[in-house]
DNA sequence: ACCTGAACACCGTTCAAGT
DNA sequence: ACCTGAACACCGTTCAAGT
């Protein structure tokens, strides 16, 4: 990459982070182009979709709740044995917990500066949506083997309910309807 | 209203119904005043806002979920009195049950040709968001009173989980999420 | 190789001119 | 009193022309 473009493609990812969060994942990309100085071309020389830019700017972000998934799904405490299924142990908790603590991460993902946008739809080479759902379902996974959760649930019913939460609800509620979400989808 | 003003007045909104149905509640607004043989002067004249045309195509369906509300609401097995707090009776079950049938409904009609777009942005004079909510909230007090709800649940939470799940759920999953949803806000 | 920016087809919205 | 449709300022996106 030769040197003018690669400051172009750090000038244009800057910029529409600051773009992003004062007019929200919808913003015009006419507007980050003025604003970091380049013609409309250059944009989308870089980023052939508007998925691709908000992927370059949330990057980080997904990179830090994935690798909290994989931080709370090595903690003890996960497998419950057999005997366990009903969830009474505390590794059947213990599971619960960490499961409750990854989503409330996600929620708040969503609900700053239109991350929910960023994360969801599907995106070749990057994927976040796909590497957010393989982190999340080693949580899942575990809670049910632990009892934790309703034997029903998957992977998908978690960012559903979160996602919609962090559409719908202000920010003041959404952690109180994450409660009353996650305490249909909690067991005892 | 002049005879060629009510004409032009419901043909609009009968294409409006159509290319809604097609394009979802983003579609181009010219694009509904093409097909209708109209200016587009003439449609906003008839439609200031987008909300207003979208409230005319669904004014009935909204209605109709109110009419089921209240129908709900005056079923017999309302209140449980002071003593029955801990919903352990009959009455804390149907009044469950009601709010559990209402949600369905209402989940439905969001799910549907985009029905919540035109269900929640507030629009003076008609107001749907604010109808359909004084129609749940008989629902919501009830259930309260007899118990069947978590204490700390509000007419709203109900509005954003139903709302949340139209948005982010495939049609088929979106009934399980449902039943998780409300599996938190209901007792016992 | 990469950038530029004029150009295209659209959008929502308005408003002078008509009947 | 109501309708018309050209016009305006925008949008996303492309692509010949430049360096």
């Amino acid at each position: 990459m030769r040197a003018d473009a690669r400051r172009n493609y750090d000038h244009i990812v800057a910029t529409a982070r600051v773009v992003f969060a004062e007019d929200g994942p919808e913003a015009s990309l006419n507007e980050v182009a003025r604003r970091a100085q380049v013609g409309p071309g250059t944009l989308y020389r870089h980023f052939p979709t508007r998925q691709a830019l908000l992927v370059a700017v949330f990057r980080e972000r997904i990179d830090r709740l994935c690798a909290l998934a994989d931080e709370l799904a090595a903690e003890p405490g996960g497998d419950g044995g057999a005997g366990e299924a009903m969830g009474a142990g505390g590794a059947g908790r213990e599971a619960g917990e960490a499961l409750t603590a990854w989503s409330q991460a996600l929620l708040l993902h969503a609900q700053t500066d239109g991350g929910l946008s960023a994360t969801m739809g599907d995106d070749p080479g990057f994927d976040c949506h796909t590497r957010l759902r393989a982190a999340a379902t080693a949580l899942v996974d575990r809670a049910l083997r632990a009892g934790a959760i309703r034997a029903d649930v998957v992977v998908d019913d978690l960012f559903q309910l979160v996602t919609g939460i962090a559409m719908t609800a202000p920010k003041e509620r959404a952690e109180h309807l994450l409660s009353l979400a996650l305490g249909g989808v909690l067991r005892g």
